[in-house]
DNA sequence: CGAACCCTTGATAGCTATCAACCTGAGTGG
DNA sequence: CCACTCAGGTTGATAGCTATCAAGGGTTCG
């Protein structure tokens, strides 16, 4: 199987092959993480970069009255905040979703990679501003639309993020959340997201069985969920 | 009155003499610009980084059914993102919501910036992992609280964020927005802000009045709200 | 077989949207 | 000086979306 960072970054700058050699040579030693593991807790001072390399992992918070909130999902090739240890301790915490394959990566590492390889330095910064792009649309999304087109603008924005790392086809993905990290990620409750879900299968936007996601007519889906994937800039840098 | 911009980064980085002068330096050719006009809008090429010095201006999105998303407010001293250049075209726009003062810095400024001045360009890294953690907070604040908590909440927010450039005093400040802009940062309608303004009202946790608000306990609004401002990271990098 | 976890279903309550007026103050022009 | 306009704020009535509570069903696993 590929490097997904090295596929999700080809979308970010055109890479040379000793661009892509230096990136395969940082996915060489990786831990194996089990599911529901948190990386990284609220006030921990920030240390090393995490890259995922196989599994979901999620941003999130835990408010006052014990609700949890997601706020991002990381997917293969997705990596986390360069330069977060500016910090002097993190605003909120990373748990895996599933078990997961993650790289540890050194501020020296990210510091050797933004200073000699400028092609990597350029996609790393257009990867950071994709994620703050999705946050914004995430905001969007949150704000302005009702619940099933909320529900299906998150599996339409699933679909092109895990296409640009070769884990979707053209119309399906593995999707390991349950029922209850989607209502978390939507801000709706689980009882909702069920029947939201039972709605879109009524509707045949969508078969979700045995956390296979299928988008019958993907066209037919973005346009319900008011999706429009510009603001994933896949189309470089 | 004093470079906002120096005030605001100083809570990112110990800045020398010199980087201030620097900063003083950028400041000093700046355009006046109306209440309501675009700076930039979506799919416009970015150009040049906006700098703000006096005003709010508002990120926001239009969606397919018209409605407005207003996703970040830019207050004096808040800097947009230093390196859009890389990306294609703008997700979104960018409107004045009052009269403004703003700097337009060439990337070449910008390059001058981060390459010759590192705590500059520790701060200004700061201020853009800042942006970032607000636009989580205001993620979890969409998704998880009612709609007074809300409100509330975003009153916090803009307090601290205005006395980091003393623009507001220990509890109250110039608040130049509609009940319609609130609406649209809210996901709520103009009907619901206006009740709930009411409702914060009658419960004595704001007085707002000629676009002056003031929060008679500050500590009780913040706890009402569930706000926490660690995510403003305003102890520093 | 029981426990645990996740999904599903039904009934009810509550929050928030929508629609439709009306009010107010500022600015405009006759 | 008054009528007019317009934007923003306010109020009331009603509908609808979504939460909550409570219970039951299916699977996996020890």
């Amino acid at each position: 199987m590929g490097n997904p960072l090295t596929m999700k970054l080809g979308h970010g700058s055109k890479l040379t092959s000793d661009d892509r050699q230096r990136l395969d040579a940082l996915i060489e030693t990786s831990s194996r993480i089990e599911a529901y593991q948190d990386l990284i807790r609220e006030h921990d001072p920030p240390g090393h970069v995490r890259l995922i390399l196989e599994g979901f992992v999620c941003r999130y918070k835990i408010l006052e009255n014990g609700r949890r909130s997601i706020i991002a999902y990381l997917v293969p090739g997705d990596i986390c905040d360069l330069h977060v240890a500016i910090l002097r301790r993190m605003d909120h915490a990373m748990c895996t979703l599933t078990p997961c394959k993650v790289v540890f990566i050194s501020p020296e590492t990210i510091e050797d990679l933004t200073t000699n390889y400028p092609r990597i330095a350029r996609a790393l910064w257009w990867a950071t501003l994709v994620d703050a792009a999705t946050l914004r649309e995430w905001l969007v999304n949150l704000g302005q639309r009702p619940s099933d087109q909320r529900l299906g603008h998150l599996f339409c924005e699933l679909l092109m993020r895990l296409q640009t790392v070769e884990l979707a086809d053209e119309n399906s993905y593995h999707l390991p959340l349950t029922q209850e990290a989607l209502a978390d990620t939507l801000g709706i409750s689980t009882v909702h997201v069920n029947r939201v879900l039972q709605q879109l299968r009524e509707d045949g936007l969508v078969v979700f069985r045995d956390h296979r996601l299928i988008i019958p007519n993907v066209k037919q889906l973005k346009e319900f969920a008011g999706f429009d994937g510009n603001y994933l800039h896949l189309d470089g840098g």
